[in-house]
DNA sequence: TATATTTGTGTAACCAGTTACTTAAATTGA
DNA sequence: TCAATTTAAGTAACTGGTTACACAAATATA
């Protein structure tokens, strides 16, 4: 028992302490932590959903019908990302799909009766989790600005680029 | 042509127009976009390294020797995800282990001979890493902080325990 | 001392993304 | 008009994490 208290002892977070080079690993850390607790909830709940179905429900409320093409522009995902996600989303009877009469490559996505049935309900879980992300950024009144501003730098120019670039800097001033 | 230009227009952000509701998204597509980065730039370079190998390689320079369980705890990942990591630099060549006297469960993991003559190649690529995640950071001025403030948070009480909270005062106040 | 519990490691199956490739349809242009 | 190019969607294989489970070794306890 005098074991299971040394346990709780607080180990200070190594890739906190390493500063630059551990932000990395921290933000997959944080987003897995979101993630699989996300799912949990969902799963505890008995919630027939998963993490990411909000934002295409968002989008198909918003605008009727949409292509896998057009949600990955949105979301800026890979569209065989979109493509996974949707054929979860088919499965579990909330997106249906019908070709374009106009163009027959394109796929037309729409919400079912059923998910429309069910948006209330899921309103009420996505409303506390977004309360959630509020409370947890209470403190941190800069965080998404700032957050922003990192996005954009790297969309700008990745972290491949720049790191050649800081290589090559480093060599010359040698 | 023209049309290549129309695909050019900037894309208003979805996630970031979604605000709290896309934070989440918005972490996992950095941290991706980081890692996916960061193995083309060491696959582009020729180096036989993976992106969390720094990592343990910090780690196994300072303590000479650990064990899988003092990297996960470290590290804060499971102990199967470090086991994945030994397993790959063991393949390559980086890493050694040995089963401990004492204990004939643990597994001793020490740097190999061919680790410690790469690493100063491999630090010049670490080092412009971490510059990079330094200029990423320089307009981003309270970044660090708060972001600890919100891992802390969410260490303190997960998503799921703040969203059925905030979910039963919903209630509550209806 | 014998049994129950805990601990360290390993394995399997899963998850949400990615890149690279394929195929078919639409568009472009000589 | 017909061949070359571009675009939309889908598939395969991979990545770096996760949880859940298994098992042997060490430790605690009755």
């Amino acid at each position: 028992m005098c074991n299971q208290l040394l346990k709780l002892k607080i180990m200070k977070d190594f890739l906190t302490e390493i500063e630059f080079v551990g932000l990395t690993s921290r933000l997959k850390r944080l987003s897995d932590a979101l993630l699989y607790s996300t799912k949990e909830l969902y799963k505890s709940e008995g919630l027939d959903i998963e993490p990411n179905w909000n934002l295409i429900f968002i989008l198909l409320q918003e605008n009727e019908a949409m292509t896998i093409t057009e949600i990955s522009e949105k979301l800026q995902f890979s569209h065989p990302a979109v493509v996974k996600i949707i054929n979860k989303m088919k499965k579990n009877g909330h997106v249906e799909t019908k070709t374009d009469d106009q163009d027959k490559r394109r796929q037309i996505l729409t919400l079912t009766e059923k998910a429309h049935r069910q948006l209330p309900l899921f309103e009420k879980y996505w409303t506390a989790g977004r309360q959630t992300v509020m409370d947890l950024l209470e403190d941190s009144p800069n965080f998404l600005e700032e957050f922003l501003k990192i996005e954009e730098k790297v969309n700008q120019s990745d972290y491949k680029e720049r790191t050649l670039k800081n290589l090559k800097n480093d060599k010359l001033s040698n």
